[in-house]
DNA sequence: CGCCTGACGAAAC
DNA sequence: GGTTTCGCCAGGC
């Protein structure tokens, strides 16, 4: 494990090759893959944990590409502050967001999560 | 280079 | 608690 991902550091270029950087695409389907089965975060979450707290608006839209990502990416996992799942418009079908997270053992009620604050999983904490 | 958009967040009402 | 407004930053055009 010579790869030692420090919060600390955090170079955004780092595509000499010419190659276009995805870093922070990358870096926020990382996070979230790392979420365990059964816990929700926020999109300001995982925008701290990379660095980048007030570009949280930039976590959801690189989800906007976690589909085509691979492997798949626990999207529904990632809630907003409120724990509502705003982003369920923008899955296969409106349902398949709570259809997963109840799937996962998360109780959704009302477009929100069930006691969010206790299934929340902190990257910042659990990283 | 400038303007608009956006799966957010916090504050105000 | 729900709705509206502003601020945030990166990407698309």
């Amino acid at each position: 494990m010579a790869t030692k991902r420090t919060k600390t550091e955090k170079p955004r270029s780092v595509a000499p090759s010419g190659r276009k950087d995805e870093n922070f695409f990358e870096q926020v389907f990382e996070v979230v893959r790392q979420i365990p089965k059964g816990r929700v975060t926020s999109y300001g979450a995982i925008a701290a944990c990379l660095g980048t707290k007030g570009s949280s608006r930039m976590v959801g839209w690189a989800m906007n590409g976690s589909h085509r990502v691979r492997p798949k990416v626990p999207a529904q996992r990632v809630v907003n502050r409120n724990g509502m799942l705003t982003g369920k418009f923008h899955f296969e079908t409106i349902t398949k967001m709570e259809e997963l997270l109840k799937k996962d053992g998360v109780q959704v009620k009302n477009d929100k999560v069930v006691d969010f604050r206790k299934l929340f999983w902190d990257p910042l904490l659990e990283l």
